[in-house]
DNA sequence: GCTTGTGAACGAATTCACAGCT
DNA sequence: AGCTGTGAATTCGTTCACAAGC
């Protein structure tokens, strides 16, 4: 296969599962897994599984399968989780305050390393050992930081402010948790989640299921 | 166009976005939009806003564009947000507890109606206008209180068991904020929320712009 | 014999381009 | 003249089915 040819966006967003189920495996001492076993545990099929992790290599052994540790290996460096990365969070409202006290970032290899909110009085307080600072330091302490990678948790109203000044502090890669479109320059990388969006999606389904059932 | 062909996934999951725009439309006073002015607010492009439409109904007026007022009940419907829809959330830590106390969701349609935790030194206390319950009351409660989607804030490992007591208790629609996969029946709907997921998404685009520059 | 890796077939979603209506 | 609605064309993603290798 050409090894030069980009992974496609869906592959993409199946890794992270993959490697998920994977840390899984390891944990319970399971030295190889087969494309059959990794599709049950992530709810994918097993045809899927193989062409996605084809795309990334040729890692498998044919007639035995594959080797745990290498694959997480070689899906951590595709998905360039080798290092902590450095996350800064805008906004300090409760959930922000609840993205500081999860564990799953730091686990990842994510760590969060400044928040920001601009409500005078919440600057200066402390946050889970960080001190949550003024939406006007973001320009300057992004950058000592060498922070790569912000978490919007504003309202929606001052999400796009908040985006325009990790932007200009050279972030390249937004998680936007606020309910608002982003503009920003076509190389920064946005990713969006919304609750309500989903919650939306499920209640199409629940209306879909009423209306057959009647 | 045969209005008994289903819609498709994709423009379902574009629909609550349009929501959001035309409502920001109705607070601006606009009474009218079209096509190309949905897809700037929304960040995609008009010919798929109109394909995306056309699947609901020939809402739009040719040469003049869509009636906001229209097009918001329209959506609404189809997405069987008309009245507020029952949530439980099981889980109350600091993510729980962040949405207890987001307005964005009653203000859409969602009314958190119970809340549960295992953790005996939480049940009993109050929540935002609620007392968290224990986790052996999720099957008779979320019967009593007409819950129809619940919302899953445990650690992972509480995330399985979480969800079959949901889904013993007749609930159809979960939305997982716990990093594990669920294995339900067919006939529930899952939507997986996961922010290291799209952190480790994010990684991936800066591990590709970073290698090109070099 | 068992499992991977992958062309080929299929299906879904996006984009194009224009006819049809106001 | 302007904008929608939609077949047709294209691109993208998934599934199939089997050859290749252990």
């Amino acid at each position: 296969m050409d090894r030069n040819a980009q992974i496609p966006l869906a592959t993409i967003q199946r890794l992270p599962a993959y490697l998920r189920c994977l840390l899984q495996a390891q944990a319970q001492q399971m030295p190889l897994v087969n494309s059959n076993q990794i599709a049950e545990m992530c709810g994918g099929n097993a045809a899927q599984v193989r062409k996605d992790l084809s795309y990334i290599g040729e890692l498998g052994t044919r007639g035995i399968g594959y080797d745990v540790g290498d694959l997480i290996g070689h899906i951590s460096r595709v998905l360039g989780i080798v290092e902590g990365r450095r996350v800064a969070v805008v906004g300090y409202g409760r959930l922000g305050s609840a993205l500081l006290g999860y564990s799953g970032l730091p686990e990842r290899g994510f760590d969060i390393v400044a928040v920001f909110d601009n409500d005078a009085a919440k600057i200066g307080t402390s946050a889970d050992g960080l001190i949550v600072l003024g939406t006007d330091r973001i320009g300057s302490e992004l950058r000592d930081r060498g922070v790569e990678i912000a978490i919007i948790a504003t309202p929606a109203e001052a999400a796009q402010e908040a985006a325009n000044k990790v932007v200009a502090a050279g972030v390249k890669a937004i998680l936007n948790l606020a309910p608002a479109v982003l503009n920003v320059a076509a190389d920064v990388a946005v990713r969006q989640v919304s609750l309500s969006t989903d919650l939306q999606i499920l209640s199409f389904y629940l209306a879909q299921v009423g209306k057959s059932d009647s």
